[in-house]
DNA sequence: GTCTATACAAAGATAGAC
DNA sequence: GTCTATCTTTGTATAGAC
């Protein structure tokens, strides 16, 4: 049944979310020392101290947002299955990547701050799932080169590359913004980086 | 004549520079806001007050940083020149950049950390000499195309595309690490990390 | 659940002696 | 130039009323 009503629970639910995005557009600016939680509470709209009764700590609070945003992050890699045609499933990659680094460009950046630091909080992560991820990844791309399909490179470095590449975008925009004139938002300039990065990323892993 | 009895010029220069380079170490992981002036004194060996007696205040701190390490950071990219090959030129920034990667990864992270927050105390340098050495080496490379000497890509992207995979080694260390267990300090993933990145990016970019 | 008031700690900066 | 002592601000977090 649908209920229009907004029930205790779903209102609860609805300014968790509420503060848990005006986290991530502070710490993913200024980090979480140089946030304050009078500022998040007042963009998400309620008092310092409500804030403080949904999560009881500001770490609690970075430590919910960081796990918030890993998923978004690592969508467009777990997209990537070996079923795929090689260069065709990399270009895709590619695609969805920079429409992360367009639509959640404070999860990318966060992310990386996070790493700046040497991932203390993601650590945990970094070591476990993503990289059995990466791995996983990894072989993926080595079948392919074991099968001709792709330039023999080392997948790891491969699997760097496609991240910073499509990553640049999002975390740096401030300065690609101030040398082209154009972000992601512009259509035009979007289309022309998603074909410039994948025609170089490429063609240097294109058999011969 | 050469003194090898410190003067008091030089000890206070000898002073600043301790500062600096303590400011830039805990800077580079921390942010501005998450260092107090109390552990940069402390590493840098002099009290909190003393500190404060060569650099008014924190801003001042670390301004002064950032102005010291944007030499370091963007000496590879001048060095690029159209007088040379323009595959070898390319493989040569990539070596040196990587080297400012592995060599001073401080300034490489703080460089990313200003970017991502905006670079609002870059803003300046980045409109301004920044902009204007990019747009240089964007026009060699641009010449280079036209002369038919590099593949037709646009030249900001692949501007982009260097920093991004050599930048990525010193900002993403703690991943890099965590999955590959090795760093650029170790010389031979150093060597395959150069010729892995140099490969992909020139083989994208060959003329055919 | 939400508010007001307030405790408490950290850290930047200054005053003034030496 | 360097130190001790101190002021002041900011910001996290809690107590307790409603």
């Amino acid at each position: 049944m649908v209920n229009k009503a907004p029930t205790r629970r779903s209102r609860a639910a609805a300014k968790c979310s509420a503060i848990l995005d005006a986290a991530l557009e502070y710490f993913s600016q200024f980090g979480m020392h140089g946030t304050s939680l009078e500022k998040v509470a007042e963009l998400a709209g309620v008092s310092k101290t409500n804030l403080l009764y949904y999560f009881p700590s500001k770490e609690a609070l970075y430590i919910a947002v960081l796990k918030n945003i890993l998923d978004v992050w690592l969508a467009p890699l777990r997209a990537l299955r070996e079923d795929q045609e090689p260069l065709a499933a990399i270009r895709h990659y590619i695609q969805l990547k920079l429409e992360v680094s367009r639509d959640h460009p404070q999860a990318s950046r966060l992310f990386c701050l996070e790493m700046l630091q040497g991932a203390p909080l993601l650590k945990a992560e970094l070591e476990g799932s993503l990289k059995a991820l990466i791995d996983e990844k990894s072989r993926v791309i080595e079948n392919w080169i074991a099968q001709k399909r792709l330039a023999a490179v080392e997948p790891q470095h491969l699997v760097f590359m496609l991240w910073a590449t499509t990553q640049h975008y999002a975390d740096f925009a401030a300065q690609v913004e101030a040398v082209t004139g154009k972000t992601l938002n512009d259509e035009q300039f979007f289309n022309q980086t998603v074909t410039n990065v994948q025609h170089m990323v490429i063609e240097g892993i294109r058999v011969r």
